[in-house]
DNA sequence: TCAGATCGTTACACCACAGAACGATTCTCT
DNA sequence: AGAGAATCGTTCTGTGGTGTAACGATCTGA
């Protein structure tokens, strides 16, 4: 619960920082989806569907780096307020494709609008410019560090 | 365990990569430390009996933001190594100030030594200025957001 | 002295999560 | 064409971590 990195001198380090800052930030917009009545594993599955729709289940798993059993409550629980549907393939009835319906996109409208209050909020301390900065920084470290785009690891032992 | 913002615009936003990355690096730190046999939240009690000794446990429960409860296992944990040691208040023995031993504080040189290999291997993809900017900027972020310094929140619903 | 509060501890219930096992369906090889 | 292996989604089961509530010991204040 408490990872706390000693300061390797003057202050804590970076690395530090971007666990704590980071942990408070998915705080943060936990809180602030759930007047959605939305958890965060449900909004990045429904936005990993929206952003390749017709996956299988099987697929969206090995990408979000979850057990595909997680996967089916996630579903059920979309599925059950209409923001997803699962959609057999008649060419392989194994398989079911995941789609976005009209008020999956609805919300996913709302969705990125908290998360631009969310965004605003948390670069409170900074001016536009060091925000940029920061995007920045920030967007070669998770390119050096190989980090999947959009996807939040979960906390998988890998 | 997905947490997925959407891109608010020109790719991700930052609070969406300070989460991913802030994970990430938790993530790679438990690692670590798990090498000295240590978790994070163990580490963080540690770093934190090291900083204030002869706390209550009440007191540590309140700083780090756990359940009193908690606490009792880890403390027990760290004691049965001989890191950390409970000492009875005689003016009023309810109270277990705690403290750390030699061999804790002999532990936490490495784990700092640990933390800052930490430290360098997640900011690989920035030249020294570049590192100092981004630490000035998450200083600043840490503050105004008002984190604790060296308390990584755990998720407490706060 | 006695009622209430405080500290550490223990006991309990709960929930998320992962891994294995299962039925249905499809692919492959002969 | 048919048998066996492989794949997909789902269900089941065990386990670990977490918070809440009760408990004994101790202190405080009337």
């Amino acid at each position: 619960m408490n990872p706390a990195v000693p300061p390797p001198g003057p202050g804590p380090g970076s690395a530090f920082l971007l666990a704590q800052i980071g942990a408070h930030a998915a705080m943060r917009f936990a809180e602030r989806i759930g007047t959605l009545d939305l958890t965060p594993p449900q909004t990045g599955l429904l936005r990993a569907v929206a952003a390749a729709p017709g996956q299988s289940q099987q697929a969206l798993a090995a990408v979000l780096g979850t057990p595909p059993s997680r996967l089916v409550a996630l579903v059920d629980q979309l599925d059950e307020r209409g923001l997803v549907e699962r959609r057999r393939n008649p060419a392989d009835r194994r398989l079911h494709a995941l789609h976005i319906t009209p008020a999956g996109e609805k919300l996913l409208a709302r969705i990125a609008e908290v998360g631009r209050e969310h965004d605003d909020a948390m670069c409170a301390a900074l001016d536009d410019g060091e925000r940029a900065t920061l995007r920045a920084l920030l967007g070669r470290i998770a390119d050096e560090q190989g980090l999947t785009p959009g996807v939040h690891p979960g906390y998988r032992h890998a």
